[in-house]
DNA sequence: AAAAAAT
């Protein structure tokens, strides 16, 4: 089976060759699934005892969605046909109230008006226009000009109102008495907003190569459809709406795991599908469960502070992510799913006028996005209480750690009001496993499960990867025969190192009559969103950035990333060419390497070989220099540590053993190893702290 | 010698 190229990746190729740089096809990997190194000695093992996690899931549900409904009345979260998925941990039981009196969803009296008992055609899925007639008079209210005019201004988010219409201010007094787990009426104007923008037809089924291996017990069978495991009508509508066809690998994994009320710590990248592998379980057990206690504090608040107009919001759901655009985009697919059920996103973050986000916050908050920082200081002015945030998700937890969020994090998680861990369900996700993120699981998760998902981006078959050697000079030169090269229509993105690199880049292809646009982090906020959406909608198709956008931004159809100045940290190279070949689509990444680069030289040269790509004969040799000069060179600290073996395989002290393999930088063992919260930066540093010394007096890397 | 993030 041959894959066919994006035309412009043909372009791309015969320009390359042009510039005497040998052809690209994409080497077969086809047939053959991928095993990425970690997991590699335990394939053997797995291959022919599918027992555990990795058996195939009986049929019944592959068109299940009446089946699954049906089977929602008799409430809980059943695991249809599958038998006792529930560990017996103690004390984790049932519902993870602070207290024993959990939610009594009144049964339900609208559900007839609202015509949902037959919509067995599809109600979600019937034309707009019908779909509008059955519902009467209630959809006037709905199609009132509440959700207008959000996505073309930046301020657009904070006016959008709450679903139950009327007016905000009335908000929690009319959901009182209703059952969360059913859906409100449409609106159709919301709708169109939340569904019809992005391009969401998404082809999951390139994604079933990718290895999942998850450890920990008692943990339950993935799932293999959608339909496979109850998650009410509100979610499957919305999984519907948004043309998710099929779980991806994280999904099908990490949904049951949550939906069983199991603790996860996950290695696996944005683009996997992350967001909703925790979104969709997350969000259904709340709209089985009701508010809460939630409700009632929020109202309490409200009437104590009634007189200041101020409430005190208890979000149910808290999700805490690195940066201000990731924490966006998981808003964004917050609000998808939340579409047409009583849950109310908001999304804090710095930069943006906090006053407009409090306003927003009290109109409801249910489900918080937020970055650290703000979430602290709205903390302080006591606009957020984690008095009964039931569910906590750690996003880009490696980098939030990075970035020096780990105070922050600890003084939310550990210092304030939230839940302890084993009453509240917490889940973190990271690209990587270093100590680090292992201590932090050790002390927010209890009892979890880990999953370790094969890396999308570097090894998947999708990106066709180019090393090509540019001297500094000449970067700009060649950039710009790259450009000329790639469809005027298709979305670059150019990675520089500095921001000053970015703006200058950007300056010069502007003057060159290139349409494009830059984000770094000393653009103001409002420029960073307002350059993502150029980007995005294709007004200015070429990108340039600095890392704030490498990891966990999901713009589709970028079909070249193009490293200017390659990273010295190998993590950050994966990040950034995990950008395209999103999803089923083809992409390439070309990186400009010269003699600046001899940092990276080792680890792109593996990642390019794990990825059958084609190697330059020239960093071939480079890297083999390079390994003798500095011998006991580890890999990556990503999984390194064992994978987080020591938390499930009788301690033993093996360290790397498992599919560890050659990690273990992080365990140590080198003078300059700064360790945890010993430097300033946590273990972004002690990757590149290590002995290369003086060999490379001359390089532009800033380990030493 | 960078970037990111609360003000």
């Amino acid at each position: 089976m041959s894959h066919v190229a994006v035309e412009n990746v043909h372009g791309l190729d015969q320009q390359l060759a042009a510039l005497d740089l040998s052809s690209a096809d994409v080497q077969g990997v086809t047939g053959r699934r991928y095993i990425p190194p970690h997991l590699r000695n335990k394939e053997a093992a797995k291959n022919d005892a599918p027992g555990g996690w990795d058996n195939g899931r009986s049929n019944g549900f592959v068109n299940g969605y009446h089946d699954g409904r049906d089977n929602r009345m008799n409430g809980g979260s059943s695991f249809a046909g599958r038998g006792p998925i529930r560990s017996d941990r103690g004390g984790r039981g049932g519902f993870r109230g602070k207290s024993t009196g959990s939610y009594n969803p009144i049964q339900p009296m609208q559900s007839a008006g609202f015509g949902y008992d037959n919509k067995d055609a599809g109600g979600w899925n019937v034309p707009k226009d019908n779909a509008y007639n059955s519902f009467g008079g209630r959809s006037d209210r709905g199609k009132s000009s509440f959700f207008n005019d959000r996505g073309s201004s930046s301020r657009g988010r904070y006016e959008r109102g709450g679903f139950g219409g009327g007016g905000n201010s009335r908000w929690v007094e009319e959901c009182r008495d209703e059952d969360w787990s059913k859906p409100l009426p449409p609106n159709e104007r919301l709708e169109h907003e939340l569904f019809s923008g992005s391009n969401t037809g998404i082809n999951f089924e390139k994604y079933d190569d990718i290895p999942v291996e998850a450890t920990g017990h008692n943990g339950p069978q993935p799932i293999d459809s959608f339909h496979d495991l109850e998650m009410g009508e509100i979610i499957m509508g919305n999984i519907n709406l948004s043309r998710y066809t099929r779980p991806t690998p994280v999904q099908k994994h990490a949904i049951p795991i949550i939906k069983s009320k199991r603790d996860l710590m996950a290695c696996a990248q944005t683009g996997s599908g992350k967001t909703a592998a925790f979104l969709l379980p997350v969000l259904s057990q709340i709209y089985t469960d009701g508010p809460g206690e939630a409700l009632q504090a929020a109202k309490n608040s409200a009437q104590e502070n009634g007189k200041y107009g101020r409430r005190k919001q208890y979000p149910i759901s808290l999700v805490l992510a690195p940066t201000r655009e990731l924490a966006l985009q998981i808003y964004d697919e917050a609000r998808k799913f939340s579409y047409r059920s009583h849950v109310r996103p908001c999304v804090v973050y710095g930069g943006a006028d906090i006053g407009q986000q409090i306003r927003d916050l009290e109109r409801g908050c249910h489900l918080l996005v937020a970055t650290p920082g703000r979430l602290v200081d709205m903390m302080e002015r006591g606009k957020i209480g984690l008095d009964y945030c039931n569910y906590l998700v750690l996003d880009e937890a490696d980098r939030m750690l990075d970035m020096g969020f780990e105070p922050q994090i600890r003084r939310i998680v550990e210092q304030d009001t939230m839940p302890p861990k084993g009453l509240r369900q917490t889940m973190m996700f990271s690209a990587t496993f270093p100590k680090e993120i292992q201590i932090l699981a050790r002390d927010f998760l209890e009892d979890y499960i880990f999953l370790a998902v094969g890396r999308v981006g570097s090894t998947s078959e999708n990106i066709t990867q180019k090393v090509v050697w540019v001297e500094e000079n000449d970067k700009r030169s060649f950039l710009l025969d790259l450009l000329n090269a790639t469809g005027k229509d298709s979305l670059t993105l150019v990675f520089v190192e500095t921001k000053k690199g970015a703006d200058a880049l950007e300056d010069f292809l502007y003057r060159e009559g290139y349409a494009c646009t830059s984000i770094h982090g000393d653009r103001s906020q409002r420029d960073r969103e307002e350059a993502l959406h150029q980007f995005r909608s294709g007004r200015c198709p070429i990108l340039v950035a600095t890392a704030v956008a490498a990891r966990g931004l999901d713009i589709s159809n970028v079909k070249h990333v193009i490293n200017f100045d390659l990273p010295s940290d190998i993590e950050e190279y994966v990040h950034r060419i995990g950008r395209t070949g999103r999803v089923g689509n083809l992409g390439l990444a070309t990186s400009f390497f010269n003699d600046k680069n001899g940092n990276i030289t080792k680890d792109l040269l593996d990642i390019l070989v794990e990825a059958k790509q084609e190697v330059p004969s020239w960093l071939e040799s480079l890297a083999y220099e390079h390994q003798h000069k500095s011998s006991s060179r580890g890999r990556s600290k990503r999984f390194s540590g064992g994978f987080g073996a020591r938390d499930y395989r009788q301690n033993s002290s093996s360290g790397g053993g498992g599919f560890g393999g050659r990690g273990g930088r992080s365990t140590g063992g080198h003078g300059g190893n700064r360790g945890f919260g010993g430097g300033k930066g946590g273990f972004g540093n002690f990757y590149s702290s290590d002995g290369y010394g003086g060999n490379y007096s001359q390089v532009d890397w800033w380990g030493n």
